[in-house]
RNA sequence: CGGGGCGUAGCGCAGCCAGGUAGCGCACAUGCUCGGGGUGCAUGUGGUCGGAGGUUCAAAUCCUCUCGCCCCGACCA
């Protein structure tokens, strides 16, 4: 490619409207503009910086032994009412009708189209276990796209379903699948870490998300310091404190304490540590049928916070987790948020196991204006139902009694699950087993946010130039550089002879021919990434020898001129 | 959806408070200049000031409504 014939598309200054690093360098490097809120045009370098994304994943699926499909983007609502989909999945699905009013949506994700597919074409369990792929657009209506392509609402996805007769058979391609995701982010060459994961709505009994490891990462990640345990933080769990709970030494008092609704309130007034406060939280109940039902109280160390996740968890309260309302709050305890406590609560409680050991401890009165103090569990009230509430922290022993708990962002690009039936069942997809008996089948799915990884890429691999490509994502993979080009017979001859000899090797080559000056051009290519670059001027010809650059060695040096071929391909092929 | 902020040339911004007929830098075009890290000079092109309505002799500026975008939170296979 020349960069004369070519949309180069490169920005001197930051977008206004960018925030992280990779949104900036994505912007300025001419890879994607902007077209309306979470949606983006890919320009022709950050298409082909996603293309090499998508061969890594095709190659590593196809090697994994899953077979390639393509599904459409727009599918009919029947199959997501027969999921019963269409009624939970809420506005991130874009629900839209034809001209004969008939109700499709924009596919957030691929379930019902596969399963169905699916259903109709496998008879028999000889025919499993079957995986297919496929690299597709999807669109989610997220509440607030932000990041660029990080969360963007339509984005490129790679997402893989698989089909079993056996429980035994599922684990079997989960394994395969897991192994085949690290082979991807490694070969990609990016800092990852497979974590333990919440299967969210979707359901399912075992989950893992792939993070890449960055400051900007929307998620917080629980690593053992000593050990392979990572775990998304709301699945971590806080293990309940060694120590047994001390005797109590204070008597139960009720104090004043007016205007003082917060931990951080109650504890500057009566001068004891967070810790020593008992944060009752109060949270809407549920039936059977989730439906709510109720209030139901949770209490944790002041010092602590609420996992969300891990309440929506429990039972008998309503999911997802929802705090209740002031006014539902006074209308059945008679007393405000910031007032309440488990002595003489009037709600079933749950306990946080680090709650379940304080003694002498503050809290709510459930009057207005009033806390206790010295309050005791069994002593002053009944210790509820002592269960896992908390946040982890830095700190924590790890779940697995391996050493401590360490915390640090991530950027989730896999998810992979184990369905179950949930999908088949309901959708009746079912084959005949070795006894001619229908059996449902059992599903797994695994995804890739393919465009994600790139943001994802970038956010670790740059600096004060730009990007700095792992080997494998870069749009180009030499840049030539000439001094001088306009002006030099020479140096034009070298350039174009060296131009057309990578190019028969099948190297990615772009030739800077802008008539610009070594500094534009030198910023442009260190902006977009090239990892090797070579510089052809008249001052080295005089000594038969070429420049060369990798993006992140300090020095250039020379080479010859007659060296120069092989020297690149070298290069290219051991890095 | 709650809170905050921003829409003025392709990009980054000033002007708005104290209304008087739109400006700066970059980019772009032309010429000269420079020629190894975003040269210098000169001359130019480009804007119904997000949109609609209102107040006024006069609105980018004041008022009302509306649309879009960004940030924090909530939300999120």
């Amino acid at each position: 490619m020349r960069t004369s014939q070519y949309l180069l598309a490169t920005l001197r200054d930051d977008p206004s409207d960018a925030e992280i690093i990779s949104h900036k360098l994505m912007l300025r490097a001419g890879l994607i503009r902007k077209l309306a809120s979470g949606l983006y045009n890919w320009l022709p370098s950050g298409l082909k910086v996603l293309k090499k994304v998508e061969a890594i994943v095709r190659d590593e699926m196809e090697k994994a032994g899953a077979i390639e499909c393509l599904m459409p983007f727009v599918q009919p609502a029947e199959l997501w009412e027969e999921s019963g989909r269409w009624g939970k999945f809420g506005d991130e699905l874009l629900r839209i009708q034809d001209r004969h009013q008939r109700s499709f949506c924009l596919g957030p994700t691929h379930e019902e189209i596969i399963t169905d597919l699916i259903r109709g074409e496998l008879r028999s369990y000889k025919q499993l276990p079957i995986t297919l792929f496929q690299i597709q657009s999807k669109f989610r209506d997220e509440t607030r796209p932000r990041f660029g392509v990080m969360r963007a609402r339509e984005f490129l996805m790679k997402d893989a379903y698989s089909f079993h007769i056996t429980e035994a058979s599922l684990q079997q391609t989960y394994h395969i699948m897991f192994k085949a995701y690290c082979n991807i982010f490694e070969r990609l060459g990016l800092h990852y870490r497979p974590v333990i994961a919440d299967t969210g709505s979707i359901g399912g009994s075992c989950s893992h998300e792939f993070h890449v490891l960055a400051e900007s990462g929307e998620d917080a990640i629980a690593f053992s310091d000593s050990s392979d345990y990572a775990a998304n933080i709301e699945k971590a769990e806080a293990l309940a404190p060694s120590h047994e709970r001390a005797q109590p030494s204070q008597s139960l008092q009720k104090i004043s304490t007016p205007n003082a609704h917060s931990i951080e309130d109650v504890a500057n007034l009566l001068k004891v540590e967070q810790q020593q406060i008992a944060k009752t939280l109060v949270v809407y109940a549920a039936d059977d049928n989730n439906q709510i039902n109720g209030l139901v109280a949770l209490v944790l160390p002041g010092h602590h916070e609420l996992n969300e996740i891990k309440v929506s968890h429990l039972p008998h309260v309503f999911s997802p987790m929802t705090m209740a309302s002031e006014e539902d709050i006074r209308q059945a305890i008679n007393c405000g948020p910031g007032s309440i406590g488990p002595v003489n609560l009037n709600i079933p409680v749950y306990v946080d196991r680090s709650a379940a050991v304080m003694s002498d401890f503050v809290c709510g009165a459930n009057t207005d204006g009033y806390h206790l103090t010295g309050v005791n569990w069994e002593r002053d009230c009944p210790l509820g139902n002592v269960v896992d509430l908390r946040q982890v922290v830095a700190g924590d022993p790890s779940p697995d009694g391996q050493g401590l708990l360490e915390i640090k962002r991530g950027i989730e690009v896999g998810h992979i699950f184990q369905l179950g039936t949930t999908y088949s069942k309901s959708m009746k997809a079912v084959v005949l087993d070795e006894n001619g008996k229908s059996q449902t089948v059992t599903m797994g799915c695994y995804g890739i946010g393919v465009s994600r990884i790139i943001a994802a890429a970038i956010e670790q691999n740059n600096d004060a130039n730009g990007i700095i490509w792992p080997e494998g994502m870069a749009p180009f993979q030499l840049a030539i550089v000439p001094i001088n080009l306009h002006k030099s017979p020479r140096v034009e001859e070298t350039c174009e002879k060296l131009y057309q000899e990578m190019k028969a090797l099948g190297i990615e080559v772009i030739l800077d021919d802008r008539k610009e000056r070594a500094g534009v051009m030198f910023n442009d290519m260190e902006l977009l990434g090239i990892p090797h670059r070579i510089v052809v001027s008249e001052r080295g010809l005089d000594n038969n020898t070429l420049e060369y650059k990798g993006r992140v060695d300090p020095e250039s040096s020379q080479v010859s001129l007659q060296e120069v071929v092989a020297f690149i391909q070298n290069k290219i092929q051991h890095k």
